[in-house]
Parts: C-alpha cells; structure tokens; sequence
DNA sequence: GAGGTCCGTAAAGAAACCATCAAGATCACC
DNA sequence: GGTGATCTTGATGGTTTCTTTACGGACCTC
C-alpha cells in the first residue's frame, strides 16, 4: 500500500485530503507542523509527501530540505503561494511538483499518480551474451567470460552496442555505418572491416575464426548470442548464470 | 548534453523556448505539429519533452501515448488549457507535469531542473564500495578504508557523488560537466581532468596508477566498485585495470 | 582461368585525447 | 585588507584513437 505524508496546517485542506486520498486505497499519515512532519517522515518512511509551505514553524524549503537529505520519496508541494521565485526555490530544493490553492482534487489525484508512476523501478537494459564475452549495455563495458572488462574505443563500443541490441538479428552495413559514422559515411564499408577485425583481436578466441561476430557476405554483420547454459570449452569455474 | 525536445505550433512560444533553454546549455529541437513531433523524438532519442496539448494535427495526449509507447522520458505538459479533465488525462497518459499558459520561464525551467534530477538514478545501497575507499551517499561524506574522513571540496564532492550513483557504469564526460557545473559547460573537458587527477591524489594510493577512478579514453569516467572485504592484488603483470 | 568485387589483416601518420604541473582568479572568512 | 581554500586557466608531453593506404585471399562471373 502507498503510504502519504501531508504536512498541512489548514484542518480542512488536512481533512480533505485523508478522506480523499484513504478512499482511494492510500495510508495517509498528517502532521501539522513542519518538525511534526519531518519526524513522521523519518518514522514512518511515506512513499509520498504533500507538504505547504506556509507551516507555522519551519519554513516549507527547509521542510524539502530535510526530507531530501535522506530520502528520495516524491515531494509535491501544495500552497497558497503562487510567485514563481517560491516555486522555483521549492523545486531546487527537491520538489517533484508544486500546486497553488485553490486546487482541484482530481488534478492532485492525478499528479500523485503521476508521482508513484515515476517511483516505479525501471526496466534495466538488458546484459546481451554471447559464446566468449557478455555486452553490458547499462554500464556500456563488456566483459570477458572470466569477468575481466575488454576495453573498447568510444566507436568499437558503438559498434558492438548496435549489435548487441539486435541480438541475433542481421545488422547491414549501411546501417552501421549510418549510425555509428553518420549519414554521409553509408559507402565508406572498409571502416567496417578494420573494426570488426579489431573487435574479433579483442572478443574472439580465434579471430580468424569468429564464432560470436559473423559477417554475412554482402549483407552485414550479426552478434551470435549464446544460450544461458551454453558450455564453455574452458573457463570451467565460471559463474555465468541464467 | 541534455537535448529537450519542444512540440509547440505557436511560433512565439517555440521561439521563446528554444532561445532560453539554449541559453541554458541544453540542446533544442522544435516540431510545430504532433507527426513530426513523434519523428524527431523517434529520431533524437530527447531526454525531456515539452509537448503542447492543441496542435493542428493530432490530439496531445495522443502524442503522450505515442510517446509513452517505448520511452520513459520526461514529458511537460505545457498547453493553454486549463481544465481538469483535461490535466488528468494527460497526467495519467503518462505526462510528468503539467503547466498551463501563460506561464513563467522560470517556473518552466525549474520544472525541467525536476524532471532531470530525478532522472538521475537513485541507488538502493547508499554506500558504495571502492577497492581503497567509501562513499557515503547519505552522510555525504567519503572515508577510507581505515575509517577517517576524507576531506573534499565542493566539487570534488560532486563528481564524485555522481559516479557514485552509477557504480561500475560509464559516465561520460557530458554527464559529469553538466550534472556538476551546468548545462552549457559541455565541453570543458579540461575541468575533469583536473579534478580526477586531484581525487586520485586522495583516494588512490598510486594515483598515476588508478584502481578505482577509472578513465575510458574518449568515453568518460567509472567508479569501480569492490565486493566487501575484497582483497586486491598487486598488478601482477599487465598494466590494464581488469 | 582472367578480372572484378568483397573481405580480412597489418601498419603508419594525423588528430584527438589525457595526465600533470603550476600560476592566476575568485571567494569566504577572519 | 589579508589569508587560505577553492576554482579556473594555461602550457607541456605522453598516449590513445581515427583515418587512410597497401596487400593478399576468397568468391563469383564470364
């Protein structure tokens, strides 16, 4: 369950919004102070905080300040204050988002969405293997079997990332070229073979012999993936997993 | 370099836009209807999208969707309508904020500060581990690996905090020059060097040799991590780090 | 089998990039 | 106003990377 914090010293903005938000399947803890908040906060770990600005004690800023030195739950801002130098202050500080009373409730249901949306973890960019080496494209590194970083040049690595997102699958020369040199650079193919062949110097076991980067005469170039319990000749103790 | 894409048919405000956010460092693309809008993202790959919701040719949120289809980018909302239905629509189409006209630039801008920082990748584990030392994420603060504080400036500080939240992941030169002196100081490389090869004279114990603070040549810097209680071995005979 | 096209390999100069030292500029603070 | 810390900028030398040239082999066509 999403757990919110509001920080309000209004008892009917407060009000309003528990009944609202606990209606839609939110926990909604209220603090109506700024020092009550930030203890809340540290108590209960709220997966969203609504705070005003305009709190009795501590400044609404240094409320975002305290928060964000420690935590990194969406911060949305609801106040009466409208000047764009408190919106633009409150947003340094850390706010996700800012909204001026008077609010429509749909409006800030919606931005809530849109904040617990954002919060989701996303998708990592997947590891891509082949037989001797795995593409990580997240950390933009490849690795040898025994884990060792291969170091590439900035256009090898450009080459082999545009492989490895389309696993298996031919990748034309000219599509190559076009992405990793640039339009006006489709004819210029012999760029191609003096990479690949440093790319095999580096990857292969035998890189007269490619058994993960194929040509396909003619056509391109294709990354061979491996299955997850394909079976290394050596490099036995390996911890390649699935 | 952070590339906002602004999908506007009103030429004043496309205008204004392009000129302020250049002025900012980031790099501008404009489409003044909804088909183009969704081919220039498709083909510039933006980090941050400004979309309006009354274009001639298709529906907003339609292009939110389109949008929406294979990318997690930001998307702004910028539109002269002020409706609720319509603001909740967009949002849970999957819009991150939504700012109505007339607006302020400012206010514009720091939402756009929003949407970049957060995303910037937030680690679970707040401390990360090098071989020769530690980063406290939370504390802010690095030690080594005997425990004592390790005293850094401000900006070192910075450049480290970032290649920290992207443990073992390549971190371009861009990434770090604008994430820690601003969008429009892209191509001070220079900076970097100077302030790896001070980091490295606190934190490696043979700076001419890095172990942890690593150089891509021609594709940025890397924090190596290390397993707990990792212990590390003299470089037997090569020189490359692993 | 001659000729052409495509591919793989090697190597060298040019260009871009990086590490380092050091001095000037700026700022906060006393 | 002086002082120390920090940030910016310049200069130099070494290294890496990119581009281009050259040559030999494989394959296909005629």
């Amino acid at each position: 369950m999403t757990t919110v914090l509001v920080i309000d010293d209004e008892p009917s903005i407060a009000r309003a919004l528990r009944i609202n938000l606990h209606a839609r399947g939110y926990d909604v803890h209220v603090a109506y102070d700024g020092a009550s908040g930030l203890s809340v906060m540290a108590r209960e770990r709220a997966d969203i905080v609504i705070v005003d600005l305009g709190l009795p004690d501590i400044d609404g800023v240094d409320v975002i300040n305290g928060i964000r030195g420690w935590s990194n739950a969406p911060i949305i801002v609801l106040t009466a204050r409208d000047q764009e130098p408190e919106k633009v202050s409150a947003l340094d500080a850390g706010a996700d988002d800012y909204v001026t009373k008077p609010f429509g409730m749909d409006e800030l249901l919606a931005r809530i969405r849109a904040a617990e949306r954002r919060a989701l973890p996303q998708p990592d960019e997947p590891i891509v293997r082949a037989a001797h080496f795995t593409v990580d494209l997240a950390a933009k590194q490849v690795r040898s079997l025994d884990g060792a970083a291969v170091r590439l040049t900035p256009t090898e690595w450009h080459i082999v990332e545009m492989l490895a997102r389309h696993p298996d699958r031919l990748v034309t020369a000219r599509q190559l070229l076009h992405e990793v040199w640039g339009p006006s650079y489709d004819a210029e193919t012999h760029y191609l073979r003096v990479y690949l062949a440093q790319l095999r110097r580096k990857l292969e076991p035998d890189p007269s012999r490619p058994c993960c980067l194929i040509t396909d005469p003619g056509m391109g170039y294709r990354l061979i993936t491996a299955p997850n319990g394909c079976v290394i000749q050596q490099a036995s103790h390996g911890r390649q997993n699935g």
